[in-house]
DNA sequence: TTACTGACTATTTAAACAAAATTATCAAAA
DNA sequence: TTTTGATAATTTTGTTTAAATAGTCAGTAA
């Protein structure tokens, strides 16, 4: 897939390293080529010998996080329990996920209404493979009878991640914010395994 | 309360019927003092008479749209005969709200983040108001024996109504958005109706 | 030929300013 | 007490300029 050499690929991963811990610290705005480049003790101009531009060296890093992430939820979903461990798991990655993220994805705050469309793509990505591990999990969980048939589990587990995505934007208490406060993310946490909780019992016999 | 004669009651309700008819069809940026004025053939200098300036005017007719709301609710949350009947009414009774004053809170999209203190204050009271008719009918079905007892009633119609929002705010498939766009508001009726189904069957015993 | 750089250009951001639109005030009239 | 025309104050919009930063490229070294 890759057409570089292998000396390439390893040059790009330290740049992206580099790249990921200053967007980490400072955010997109904040970081500028220069200063990428200069920790690496290289020139800028090589940024660009590897990547397009500077949104394309932010997405590659977020590409390369998501697949971490996903990664890290197909192993856990392979091999699960029960339902509601399933779920658990898939709330507890998710939220490491952000809390070790938190200030790479400053970006998005900034940006809010219009994220380049490629940001979109790694988003459905993501989107779509949380899907098909939990709606799979709902299949296996019917199968064994431990649940309700259910017609269409996607709408199901769309709806679920609709509402336990509501949990974070919660339109009263804090204050309307798109992305929750870090110090929020704690009790956001708590409150989805409480809404798992009901959910699922609502889905068992 | 209301410290006014009755012939400045009159006028000043017949201000805010002029200033929400503005703003629900222009949106609050979008209308101007002189424009209200002229609707009615009085002086904008009349404006600033009754009412301290236009964020105050504007607040007033909010004011008054949440108290039709308030209303409704409690018309509707008095006489229920069970909990999803009560349930389907708030959501019914919200859905028609928004859908009726969609172009008035443009408001709401234009200053985002940082909404004046008043209207946050307008904001709670409906959710104080939401939050203690919604509990009110838990308990009433806890004793009726319809549902397992609760112990913290506030807490999972917090969580019911935080899962609700989040349901209009689906992160994924429509682009991340606020406040959903006009043409969404069916979709996101339905799957609330349907989100509200399996949660109350996770009440139950 | 591939990886790299210094010096350059192009673009974006920020600050400062002016003009226009709109909000808000007030002395005086009805 | 209610209303207004004239006027002041403020906000928004557009323009210009300077600085910062993104992005390019001809040319060098391995």
């Amino acid at each position: 897939m890759s057409s570089g050499s292998d000396q390439q690929d390893i040059k790009r991963e330290k740049i992206l390293d580099a790249a990921y811990q200053r967007f980490l610290h400072y955010g997109y705005s904040k970081t500028t080529m220069n200063e990428i480049a200069s920790d690496l003790s290289l020139s800028k101009a090589l940024l660009y010998y590897y990547f397009p531009d500077k949104s394309q060296l932010y997405i590659a890093v977020m590409r390369k996080l998501a697949g971490e992430y996903i990664d890290n939820l197909q192993n856990k979903l392979n091999k699960f329990e029960n339902l509601k461990e399933a779920y658990v798991s898939q709330i507890d990655i998710k939220h490491d996920f952000i809390v070790k993220n938190y200030n790479f994805f400053d970006f998005f705050r900034v940006n809010e209404q219009n994220l380049p469309e490629t940001i979109w793509e790694i988003i459905t990505e993501i989107h779509q493979t949380e899907m098909v591990l939990l709606s799979a999990a709902i299949k296996t969980e019917v199968e064994k009878g431990n649940i309700k048939p259910v017609n269409d589990p996607g709408e199901i587990v769309d709806l679920l991640l609709d509402a336990l995505h509501g949990v974070s934007v919660s339109a009263v208490s804090h204050k309307k914010v798109m992305f929750p406060k870090k110090e929020h993310l704690d009790e956001i946490h708590t409150k989805r395994l409480l809404l798992l909780d009901i959910f699922i019992k609502g889905l068992m016999y």
